[in-house]
DNA sequence: CTGAAAGCGCTAACAT
DNA sequence: ATGTTAGCGCTTTCAG
């Protein structure tokens, strides 16, 4: 049986208030009751139940992480982030990943709700998140991270510079004399994708080039489904001498088909990748990749969630700059 | 205001009794009633309080998941298995990681413990896992993934066979005619390590060869951790002709580092990775890895910590074979 | 079919 | 300095 603070009050003859007070601090006791109440405690290795604590308090010091995806590197490292900084501050994260379902996201968001976490931060799987108003008007505190949409109110948030990400990628090609670009991303109805996209089209603008519908490809966000993607989009369109893409897992794909089709990167096809994954630099060629500041997105989406924890008026929208690690594919 | 049973209960004229059994189903209500009830909760988009909940029935359908590391990719499939099925169980999942750190590892158990998580699911940091006893003792439910550890009672584990692991990678570079193999490890003191290298060490007199503590190199998790001690094991040993790594991110710094050096892969040294990442086939070689099942150790995980929870006597052990996926950096 | 009331384990006035 | 007690929001006997 679980010992509860009854049992150690009981065995040290003192009150459930007593020993809550020599467990929170939260009062002087006197040293006799103190030793003897801490002594009880350890014997039986009694831990407070936070469950019961959390109720009375209205508190819990955790606070929901709701990510859309996993194997993701950016996503891993927004995560690895959040869970630093949560630490940090003492709190703890309940992380759920989606899997990119738009059901399954908002069955979590009412699940960690009735858990009483103190607030959620949130990736969305998608641009639908109207459903967010019914908790946030009651100044439940969330905050959007990575992806987001202006019809959830009073909500802050965090994301990279997707419009600059977009816009400088695509103007590296450009630069390089590239004129016929392709881009392949994995979600559609998304800020991220939406931003990225609005980069490309004015970067092609800035060169007086027509922005085609053609050359956009979408697919699967895994290795797998940049090789169908990148099969896909060489088969519909000619003249593609460069394609961007906009997930890692999917660049690694790409490069494969491309290799499999004997397509010499970066002369025939040049590649710009987005996230920085761990073999990016062994593969051949390296890949260039755009990137953006994963990890601090993820400490500062925490930072803000407190600010708006502590202060429900709390309206911010933050967004970092990506940057772009040159190596070959992009034909540097 | 958040809204509670007794709001409801209010608005509709009727007890929380009653509340309560029109949202648990756990009597039959009045059609009337039942129609008023769920009306009202749908105006409020009244979600019952979870913490309330659980702390009443002493359960809270969710459990811990608590691992050492994070952007290896076995514990991200690992993760995924065990959310798999803990969504399709209807639990939730509490992911920690403790970044390898044996300090932060009892603390999170204790945390873990006291939110009244039904069972917890434990990778651990090391060996050192004595203190679990002080719950399983209570036969709080805990099961361990992947690394394990004697010393802890009462506890049931599924891991991969990592002995198998070690002998199966290790036989089939000695079949190509390696006579010195180096291993590059990054987890002293833990099962994994241990097991694989006596796998290790058993291939090696089979072939009558003898065992060289100067084989063994330990390195960081990372690219730059495989990188060094890639390195490292060069500069100490002579004539290497083949390289067992045990960590995917330390395989990639491996190569990264074979490929600086002008050592060609495999001619002048083989490769063997343990557990096979994204990019393993378009890198130049394409990788060599023998792979755990991942994903279903985690879902096993997560089904022998169910039954461990409905039955406290339950004990098993369960161990899954390894596979190896042949590329060309092993020689083949 | 419905309600009253006890109680899960803890905290925090309030009283002593 | 310590104890008494109400109550957090819910479930669940037990009566009616």
């Amino acid at each position: 049986m679980k010992v509860t603070m009854k049992d150690i009050a009981r065995e040290a003859n003192v009150s459930t208030a007593t020993v809550s007070h020599v467990i929170n601090g939260t009062k002087q006791i006197s040293e006799e009751k103190h030793k003897k109440i801490t002594a009880i405690i350890n014997k039986y290795n009694y831990l407070p139940n936070s469950t019961a604590k959390n109720l009375r308090k209205n508190k819990t010091m955790t606070a929901g992480l709701v990510v859309s995806s996993f194997p993701d590197s950016f996503i891993t490292e927004m995560v690895y982030g959040v869970e630093e900084r949560a630490r940090e501050m003492g709190y703890q994260i309940l992380l759920v990943n989606t899997n990119e379902n738009k059901y399954y996201e908002e069955e979590t968001i009412n699940l960690l709700y009735s858990k009483m976490v103190d607030g959620i931060i949130l990736s969305p799987t998608s641009s639908d998140i109207g459903y967010l108003n019914k908790y946030t008007n009651d100044n439940f505190p969330v905050v959007l991270a990575n992806r987001y949409d202006p019809i959830a109110e009073n909500v802050p948030r965090v994301t990279g510079d997707n419009y600059q990400t977009g816009y400088d990628a695509t103007m590296h090609l450009l630069d390089h004399g590239h004129e016929n670009i392709g881009v392949i991303y994995a979600v559609p109805n998304v800020s991220t994708t939406r931003d990225r996209l609005n980069g490309y089209k004015d970067a092609l603008s800035k060169y007086h080039l027509p922005f085609l519908e053609d050359n956009l490809e979408l697919g699967y966000a895994t290795v797998k489904g940049g090789e169908n993607a990148a099969k896909s989009l060489l088969e519909r369109t000619v003249g593609i001498t460069a394609i961007f893409s906009l997930n890692d897992l999917m660049t690694i794909g790409i490069i494969s088909k491309l290799k499999e089709l004997s397509i010499k990167i970066p002369e025939d096809i040049a590649v710009i990748g987005f996230g920085d994954f761990a073999s990016a630099n062994i593969i051949n060629p390296p890949v260039t990749n755009i990137v953006q500041p994963s990890e601090t997105i993820g400490k500062t989406a925490f930072d803000t969630l407190l600010s708006k924890i502590n202060n429900p008026e709390y309206m911010k929208h933050i967004e970092l700059p990506p940057s772009m690690i040159l190596r070959k594919s992009c034909g540097c």
